[in-house]
DNA sequence: TTGACTCAACATCCTTTGCTACAA
DNA sequence: TTGTAGGTTTCCATGTTGAGTCA
């Protein structure tokens, strides 16, 4: 008896010449009632392969690409990165590797390609890293290279792919590779990536991360789907040897009398409703019920609209604009990267300070000129919102300030990590500020980060 | 090829001290 | 007794992104 495994839209296609085999009794293959065809998520691939291997089925595997690449790297590997590449295979090459930005995650998906030898896809959140990685790639093993996304529509036995094209050709090429790299793999655990990683069939799977665990618990998705964390080394770890030494500062600023005024009124507003309403904030859902009641209750809304208004002022208090520029002043020789939480605090301290701003609303090619100015040294202080936080290639600074942030511990994570490149002597060290306004809710977000 | 636009998706958005049901 | 986890649906606003469309 002969078993073919096919791939079709995003399935793995089961079928047989013979009676012996119930099909159903692999793992994750149903009866599809429309078809009369056997057929399981194309990610069962490997367990459906594994399991006729097991019982001695002979297989016509028409997923797996037979193609065999010869890669070879330049690069040595650190010892880190041969622990994490040792952990990963030694997990039958499934898993997710978690390490700091700038600690080099790209070699480590490099050498994982050259060891495996077979067509790769890398999966990327955003057009500026689909960029790099092509060049990455083109660069060390010198073949071309596919991408989806971007403009570009082009296969290869290595193909670069943003997560928003990998889901729209999924079921079109869903079988052609053998591994497949998700970049900041923590995205996939949003409820439309994961389909990316169902209906790809490729049994060797990598994600790359330096932040796995998501707030809302859905890295337990994404370790399903792609493997748990097979290796971690945070940034304390590799800081001082390959990574940056680094302080992080917290300076604590006041409300001026009238900012006061209005935070206390309308953090007020917010807070009685909260109370009137018996919302104990007890359980992660509690905030999206009070956003679903705002939908029908007017009180509801307007609590909402004041707490907005309240974190606008704590967030964007004149105080902190008065430190900046004491910090400024202070490392006025220095690379310095001013993160903020809303743009319209950008365009003030860009004109204020006459800083090259970098917003949403930033065009590509803009962005990439102050991006080039401030590598080349011509800009040495560059101002954003939320945009330098991830997915795009920021030239290394060694001052970074927070005049406002979520309480998100990824997005301080990435924020550090635009600092921790080592310098070209290795003494470099870096510094976070992060100017918290005392006295407001704003305490707990910074403490919530870290 | 580009730029401007729309659209959909993702992420964050959280108080203080208290109720209830259930498991150890 | 003590400690701990927690039930609904169609979503207030802001910032950012990628894909697609059209001029």
């Amino acid at each position: 008896m002969t078993v073919t495994l096919r791939f079709e839209d995003g399935a793995v296609v089961v079928s047989s010449d013979g009676d012996d085999l119930n099909p159903t009794s692999l793992p994750g293959v149903e009866r599809d009632a429309r078809t009369g065809s056997h057929r399981a998520p194309a990610r069962r691939y490997r367990a459906v392969r594994d399991a006729l291997r097991d019982r001695g089925a002979d297989v016509d595997d028409r997923v797996a690409p037979d193609a065999r690449l010869e890669l070879s790297l330049r690069y040595d590997l650190r010892e880190y990165q041969e622990a994490a590449l040792a952990a990963w295979r030694g997990n039958d090459e499934r898993g997710v590797v978690e390490l700091p930005t700038g600690s080099g995650k790209t070699v480590l998906a490099l050498a994982a390609m050259a060891e495996l030898g077979v067509p790769t896809l890398v999966v990327v959140p955003t057009v500026d890293l689909l960029e790099q990685w092509r060049r990455e790639l083109e660069s060390e093993f010198g073949v071309p290279v596919g991408q989806f996304g971007g403009g570009e529509q082009r296969a290869a036995a290595l193909t670069v792919a943003t997560y928003d094209s990998a889901y729209l050709r999924a079921e079109d090429v869903g079988g052609d590779f053998g591994l497949i790299v998700f970049d900041e793999v923590h995205h996939l655990g949003g409820e439309g990536y994961r389909d990316v990683a169902r209906l790809f069939a490729a049994p060797a799977r990598l994600g790359l991360t330096a932040t796995f665990e998501r707030p809302d618990g859905a890295h337990e998705t994404v370790a399903d789907l792609v493997g748990p964390v097979v290796f971690e080394r945070d940034v304390d770890a590799l800081s001082g040897e390959h990574l940056a030494e680094y302080d992080v500062r917290r300076i604590e600023v006041r409300l001026s009398e009238s900012e006061r005024e209005e935070y206390e009124r309308e953090q007020g507003t917010f807070v009685e409703y909260v109370r009137d309403a018996g919302i104990t904030f007890s359980s992660g859902s509690d905030y999206q019920e009070l956003v679903y009641r705002s939908g029908n209750d007017p009180r509801a809304r307007e609590a909402l609209l004041a707490k907005q208004r309240a974190r606008e002022v704590m967030m964007n208090a004149d105080a902190k604009v008065t430190e900046l520029e004491r910090i400024l002043e202070r490392h006025r020789d220095e690379r310095v990267i001013v993160f903020t939480a809303h743009t319209d605090l950008v365009y003030r301290l860009s004109e204020r300070f006459l800083l090259p701003a970098i917003t949403g609303e930033t065009g590509a090619a803009e962005r990439r000129e102050i991006l080039g100015k401030f590598r080349d040294g011509e800009y040495t202080r560059v101002v954003s919102a939320n945009v330098l936080d991830e997915g795009v290639d920021v030239p290394d600074a060694s001052v970074g300030v927070v005049i406002s942030g979520t309480g998100s511990e990824r997005q301080f994570t990435q924020r550090l990590g635009r600092l921790l490149r080592p310098g070209s002597d290795g003494e470099k060290r870096a510094v976070l500020y992060e100017l918290v306004t005392s006295e407001t809710a704003e305490e707990r977000v910074a403490d919530r980060r870290r």
